[in-house]
DNA sequence: ACAGAGTGTTCAGGATTTACAACAAGCCGT
DNA sequence: ACGGCTTGTTGTAAATCCTGAACACTCTGT
């Protein structure tokens, strides 16, 4: 996590000066000079204010990335897929688990009793997904449901979630998340 | 953009104490306490510590919506799915088609002799499925693959690509495309 | 009621960051 | 070569942030 290269990609991008920039965001050039060099971590205020002379949000300045990838598999076959399992939760990962995905595309399996955790679970993206087997319950933003072979979901995985089974029988699922987070 | 109530909301949706997550983030109780406050704007270092304690990157951080809004529909029974079909192949669409979602997530079937058409389709994103009944065939980047029941995929959208059911049987196909363009 | 362990807040002092100003180096037109 | 402009890089003093040690409060078990 380099801000300071970050930071000087983005002024050069935008084609400003330290002390234009220094200028339209209403601090001294020394400032841009030494953040850039990394001699120091700004304050969130004072990084905030910089990047209001550009202009860019915090999040775009922490999410811009540029990565080439050359995954050539498209087909996998059942066996093939990578199980990033956590605990009782079976998850099979479809496709190879490169770092700048924007979709994971699970095949989950929940044995009767597993549970993703009493702290719920929040990140951002979207997640959907859809029974195929078995029942299951899920809990979002404090709403509890509980899913019949068949019926799918979706929600913004900004609400706290869990995914829970009570049941006797093991429960199949197949979901999708973006971005990638894992 | 307050960072303090952002860190609090997302401390307690963790079950987290200020000193628990000072203690795991190697900072000092009274820092996470001032910056709740807002008395103090955290340097990039100092946050990127705090949010390592969680853990949480700092684009999660900033992009993360704590609303708890929610009059938004979370399950589907399967015959609520919206059907969004083009020509022989039938598509459910899971969740409301709000415009500016993330994921398409898709229950798809096609009929013996189904064809997305002879012109490939080629657009923005990533893909990927898994197909739980039949058998059907993907082609991408001018690769023919023939895909079993159990079997899935995952390629980028803009590699052309094309479906087809030349069997005689039915496919049923689960997918998930983003961003969701339809 | 009390001790003990938990919670979040506050304050002085040391550490870090910022502003202001001076500095050296590069470029352009005369 | 020479100003006159720009560029980015330092010192030093002032402002801000972080730590460590208190403080007040709630809860639980004795």
């Amino acid at each position: 996590m380099d801000v300071g290269a970050r930071l000087q990609n983005i002024r050069k991008l935008k084609g400003l000066s330290q002390r234009e920039l220094a200028k339209r965001a209403g601090v001294t050039n020394s400032t841009i000079s030494m953040i850039e060099k990394n001699s120091v971590s700004p304050s969130i205020s004072s990084l905030k204010k910089v990047l209001g002379g550009i202009p860019m949000s915090l999040v775009e300045f922490f999410s811009i990335d540029v990565e080439q990838d050359s995954d050539t598999q498209v087909v996998y076959k059942a066996d093939e897929l990578i199980d990033i399992s956590d605990g009782a939760v079976s998850m099979r990962l479809i496709g190879k688990a490169h770092p700048d995905r924007a979709i994971a595309f699970l095949a989950e399996t929940y044995p009767p009793g597993a549970d993703t955790g009493t702290d719920m679970l929040v990140h951002e993206g979207e997640e959907a997904g859809m029974l195929i087997e078995g029942r299951l319950e899920l809990t979002v933003n404090g709403q509890t449901y509980v899913l019949e072979t068949g019926d799918s979901y979706y929600f913004e995985s900004s609400k706290p979630h869990r995914f829970r089974n009570p049941f006797e029988r093991p429960a199949r699922l197949i979901s999708a998340t973006t971005p990638a987070n894992f």
